[in-house]
DNA sequence: CTGTTAGCGCGTTCAC
DNA sequence: GTGAACGCGCTAACAG
């Protein structure tokens, strides 16, 4: 930078300034100082920058997995808005060992970011004590959480669920089973198992193990689902799967078998983002705005870093019963 | 650091290294260290570090997009192999914008990382200039790039699709179409095309504009293509879609159809993350190992960084053609 | 609009 | 095995 404050007979701090205010800079001296710029090839050093402003311009996220395309939105969607605002993500996955968590965020930590992103409920005391000594902003997504750390971009797993549940009692089903993740390790899981039983409730239905199934993930897990249920309790007349892969492994297989869908069992999913669309009969579901968590949760913390109020700091960006023809 | 330093009754320098290289640091007085570490929370300023001994730990990572489970996997195994080494990955999509790439390239190198990952066969001049300027050690993907910046991990678009095609030819097949993205703007469709129509040539078959189509990605697109290359040649016996999405839509529009496949019409694909190998009947495709790309990536920028000799800076991770049921 | 001064919090280098 | 001095490249704060 030195060299480039000589070259452009200015300061260092011109030339600071003109890259990062451009606006407070003159006309001329902006001129001479692009043009060393571009004959020198010199590119800024923003670790100095950070170290003296205190400021690095990242924001850390940290996802169940990247290699999932329902958090692939929403990193996409983070990214898209931060970097409008020169900055950038680093990702992390958090993988399922909960003192992992602990290693993994005090190396993110001393990257010293800006603000971070959560897509977890999250957290040992320990984690949630370092994430308060470094005062930054937070949003975590995934859930409503009881007791957030900070911001929040989410929604109701149990409401959603209980909704979609509802929705199926509405249609006249009375023999409605559900299909989820491993509620001991999946808090959302846990969550719209919630809902779907408070709904039974709230509808005057019996609650019934045999209908109620937990499973991996998978298209095949859901075919298996179907065959279960169905052979558990053969008046089953609906199944809400908690996930949009179970939902069409499901359809897949009750077309193989000749099923009528919703004719001899009424479907239901959750999510639809890439494959529910395209199957036949559309499927009935949940939608959550994927994308639209990232983007929001990006201009929550932008807004937080140049010092801004933030309106709601708990952010609900809800969900949409789907009326598909699969149920 | 100071605090931690008085508490422990060393010096910063002694602090500083119990973090770095403990070995180098006594038993006790790394004892003490730790304990004044706990009990002031302390978490060390990798910023001033980072500016002092100009080494990051962060490695930059550029795919076209974020939001694709095709790169979430690479990206997944470069952020395995490098967290077990303290490196942390910042992720940018590199959109369509060549234009974009530059402003994008410059603020990313701001950030000093050390080491890069493209996946992508890139790059204006300007963007090489700034790359070699850089001097870090650089992993590119994608594809098998003619005049490599550094270091390669890679598969060949042109030979894993010709083989595709010839696997088609030597199962009788005598009309097949193929489906890929603009070859305008995707280098990888280009030279998959170029693939497929050198195996035209090698199984002497015609080649036949009516059955060649581009369109965006996805599964509607994918029925769509199914649609329109059969309206174009009634007879056509195969379609080769040059991704997994595409070749699952049109599966999902054959058994809406009702047409046997590969009785009607036999359908090979490439890639099988996470669709295809749940769908019926199995994908035939050209299988790349999406997640090894990343881990070898990482793991060859590590080495880099130690300074240790790299073997093969060139790496093939090849391709495999699965014999599914569907061709 | 521009410049001067004084750090930011570490690691390198060299000495002991 | 430990420490002192110095500087990494930039920006905040203040002054002009």
């Amino acid at each position: 930078m030195a060299d480039i404050a000589k070259l452009a007979k200015v300061s260092a701090i011109t030339v600071s300034r003109a890259l990062s205010t451009p606006d407070k800079v003159s006309e001329k001296a902006r001129q001479r100082i692009a043009n060393a710029i571009t004959k020198t090839g010199y590119v800024p050093n923003r670790v100095a920058g950070s170290l003296a402003s205190n400021r690095t311009r990242i924001i850390a996220a940290v996802v169940p997995t990247i290699d999932n395309s329902v958090y692939g939105s929403t990193l996409q969607g983070l990214s898209d808005v931060l970097r409008a605002d020169g900055y950038h993500l680093m990702v992390c996955n958090s993988g399922v060992d909960p003192r992992g968590e602990e290693t993994l965020l005090f190396t993110l930590l001393s990257h010293r970011p800006d603000g971070m992103f959560f897509h977890n409920v999250l957290h040992t005391d320990k984690t949630r004590r370092l994430l308060r000594a470094a005062k930054i902003p937070i949003v975590e997504a995934g859930d409503l959480p009881s007791r957030p750390i900070d911001m929040v971009v989410a929604y109701s797993n149990f409401d959603s669920a209980k909704a979609m549940t509802l929705y199926l009692g509405r249609k006249g089903y009375r023999r409605i089973g559900f299909v989820c993740n491993d509620i001991r390790t999946n808090p959302r899981a846990r969550e719209r198992r919630r809902g779907y039983l408070a709904a039974l409730r709230a509808l005057n239905l019996p609650q019934d193990p045999r209908i109620i199934y937990q499973t991996p993930l998978g298209f095949r897990e859901g075919a298996e689902a179907l065959s279960i249920l169905t052979r558990n309790c053969p008046d089953i007349d609906a199944i809400f799967f908690s996930a949009e892969l179970w939902a069409v492994g499901a359809l897949l297989e009750c077309q193989r078998r000749g099923w009528a869908v919703p004719g001899r069992i009424a479907i239901a999913g959750y999510d639809d983002h890439r494959i529910a669309p395209e199957v036949e009969p559309t499927l009935t579901s949940a939608r959550v705005q994927r994308m639209k968590i990232g983007q929001l949760a990006a201009e929550m913390l932008l807004q937080r870093i140049r010092g801004e109020h933030v309106e709601h700091s708990v952010v609900d960006v809800g969900y949409e019963i789907f009326e598909g023809l699969s149920a």
